[in-house]
DNA sequence: GCGTGATTACTCGGATACAAGATGTCCGAGTTTGAGCGG
DNA sequence: CCGCTCAAACTCGGACATCTTGTATCCGAGTAATCACGC
């Protein structure tokens, strides 16, 4: 059980794209710097696309940017649209819906979306600059 | 992202030796219960018995009970025993040790495993036994 | 100069290939219990 | 009644077979900006 490559090359996109708001930034640049090639990168920018979080421009000079009010978008958004939004345990053997396991691995689940949820990506633009 | 089945029945198998507590309990039963194949199972429950949550005991009459001090095994522990305790979220793309990503993920996922150190196996037999 | 068409630089989407890990099966080997049998 | 042997009931471990999913590539199609060319 791991978080998918796809997942990371996702928060990084959506990184670098708030780095450089209000400019439209092609998938070679990204790709570039993510270390990915286009065509795999696009597919996941795609998911993006339709989640509502980026929009795309066609033709020359055409990209990606963040949509308007990107500052709302949390890490728990990037995940579910890549991820799925679906439990991480799969519910219970003999569809007992009172499985005590299955409780707590749900509780468990919800404290770590909780964290995601409240940790935007806009939080870490500034230190991020900084690093840079 | 998921939580493997192998973690479900490693659970499933935990929990009902706990709740038939001394008593040895075979492959069979055990497989019969969960609906795996006893070969399977069996290899599950291998894991655990190499990290030294059960003990074995071969030849006629043998299977599996729990150790000792049982009461003491976490949520956790078996997890970590199935899926092992690398990190959900591969490292950063260029190893940079400052990747905030990385520690915005490292941080949910660590409360998400806090939760499931402070919950016990043994705190579900009173309540697990009450719906039986 | 100005419109029109061709070229170029992009994204989009489907089909496909590839790899790795999870899942499950098969079989042979070792181990303990217990029953049967002969003395 | 005692001891020996043998069969049965187990776990253990490795070597496979299968299936799903993530990862990645290729190619054709559509789209917008830009350039070239002729009027």
């Amino acid at each position: 059980m791991k978080y998918s490559k796809a997942t990371n090359y996702a928060l990084h996109a959506m990184l670098h794209l708030a780095t450089t708001s209000n400019q439209r930034v092609g998938v070679q640049e990204l790709a570039g710097r993510l270390e990915v090639s286009p065509t795999y990168l696009s597919k996941i920018l795609t998911k993006l696309v339709k989640a509502g979080m980026i929009e795309s421009t066609s033709g020359a000079n055409g990209g990606y940017k963040l949509r308007s009010d990107w500052e709302d978008i949390s890490f728990i958004d990037v995940i579910h649209t890549i991820e799925g939004t679906a439990s991480l345990f799969d519910g219970c053997l003999k569809h007992n819906p009172r499985c005590l396991i299955q409780k707590v691995m749900a509780s468990a689940e919800g404290k770590m979306e909780e964290e995601l949820r409240h940790q935007k990506i806009s939080d870490l633009i500034k230190e991020s600059t900084v690093v840079r």
